[in-house]
DNA sequence: TTATTTTTTACCGGTTCTTTACAATTCTAT
DNA sequence: ATAGAATTGTAAAGAACCGGTAAAAAATAA
């Protein structure tokens, strides 16, 4: 399920979007300041963000910007007042991905969301299937073979290995695999992570206890190496 | 090898884009007016059509809408100027499958082209008959016998049954069924999926307790194994 | 209406996940 | 180098959650 990020400070409008989207099967937050939007934007996990150009506190122009130089990719929306403000902003050229003026057609906003994030997503990298010392993994039927073999793994275990082989050679501390693989529902102590590690080693490794791709960086967390 | 058209006038697009294109195995017709374009896209056999949104003669909104409504859906990406332009034609809901802005990187195209085409064969691809282990099902009378007896399944059954024929040996999750099979209009909850599944497993598994075919893969869905 | 299909609901049983406690290891400060 | 503190490895037990299932309710078709 897609996670979007209404930045809008008139309840009407929020309410009516938000019904609209949640029935759409989108998991849908809301902010209502600029300052607030900007930081949720940052922290949480945001696969689209909804920004509207007029806010209280903050406008959209420089939200948008601000989360461009912070390197956030996250694909923009900009909801717009009338034509005249759309050109005012689009001479600018401040890294939105599609603009919508109002009044607009919730359908409509539903095909662009749709069309936006289809298009980032073709671009997004993606594995259905890898190898590794040994070991394949088809993430898409859930098979893994570890040397021809057959290797049982849950559907969790899965995930998480499909996140560290994502970030090959990163270093992903505890914390940020709780916030991306669980997400930001659940809360398990940090120690359930060493768990998964124990298990996937034992099941991925030739030597579980010197393990040569799922490496233990002392006091910051793990790092997948091929 | 795939077939495709470009109907753009300007000639340095079109030459930079045979050459790529040509490059990359795929088989490449030019032309250089919308008519004639239009004309090509119906008689020959195409794989997908590279369709300027500005031509000469007659513009790719009206071409696109035209072969659409002449029940032509060979795949369609569309070239567009500056974002206003995209902005217009997304508005307008016109069918072509993705939309890439001068001026483009080969690179990107080609990525986008690839990715609809791997998009389009997926839906395509169609089944009218299959057998697996003593079931024999056919999709187009929606008649099913096991064992050379006769088992009734309902419409959405056997629709949920080509699903997953279709998808043999992913995992499905029931969201993903619910999106794909009943479409983003109906919101039953994700139970429904398995009171379906317990039918059709009923009618086709000699062990409907032990199935053989449609296996649970705990917390990620279902999955369907000839 | 009646019959059929679809969806919801509720309870049970079982698997996975999470916690917990203790052992082993690594780091730091003497 | 060594002791102590902090961090990680490990296995087992309980908790939480998920899926199986049937029957009732709702929607749809005949």
């Amino acid at each position: 399920m897609k996670r979007l990020l209404i930045i809008e400070d008139d309840p009407a409008v929020v309410e009516g979007l938000k019904a609209s989207l949640t029935q759409e099967h989108f998991d849908v937050l809301v902010e209502i300041t600029g300052e607030g939007g900007f930081k949720k934007a940052k922290e949480k996990n945001i696969d689209l963000i909804i920004l509207d150009l007029i806010l209280p506190d903050r406008d959209g122009i420089d939200i948008c910007r601000a989360l461009r130089n912070d390197g956030i990719n996250t694909p923009i929306i900009m909801l717009t007042g009338r034509k005249e403000e759309l050109d005012k902003v689009l001479g600018f050229e401040i890294g939105a991905d599609d603009y919508v003026t109002k009044p607009f057609s919730v359908r409509e906003l539903i095909a662009r969301i749709k069309a936006v994030l289809r298009r980032k997503s073709d671009l997004t990298k993606d594995i259905d299937e890898y190898s590794f010392g040994g070991v394949h993994v088809d993430f898409k039927k859930q098979i893994a073979h570890k040397k021809n073999v057959d290797i049982q793994l849950s559907t969790l275990e899965f995930k998480i290995l499909k996140y560290f082989i994502l970030h090959e050679g990163e270093v992903i501390s505890r914390d940020k695999l709780l916030d991306d693989v669980w997400g930001y529902e659940a809360f398990p102590s940090t120690r359930t992570v060493d768990n998964y590690i124990l298990s996937l080693r034992k099941k991925i490794e030739d030597e579980p206890n010197h393990p040569k791709h799922i490496l233990t960086i002392y006091k910051a967390g793990y790092k997948f190496i091929d």
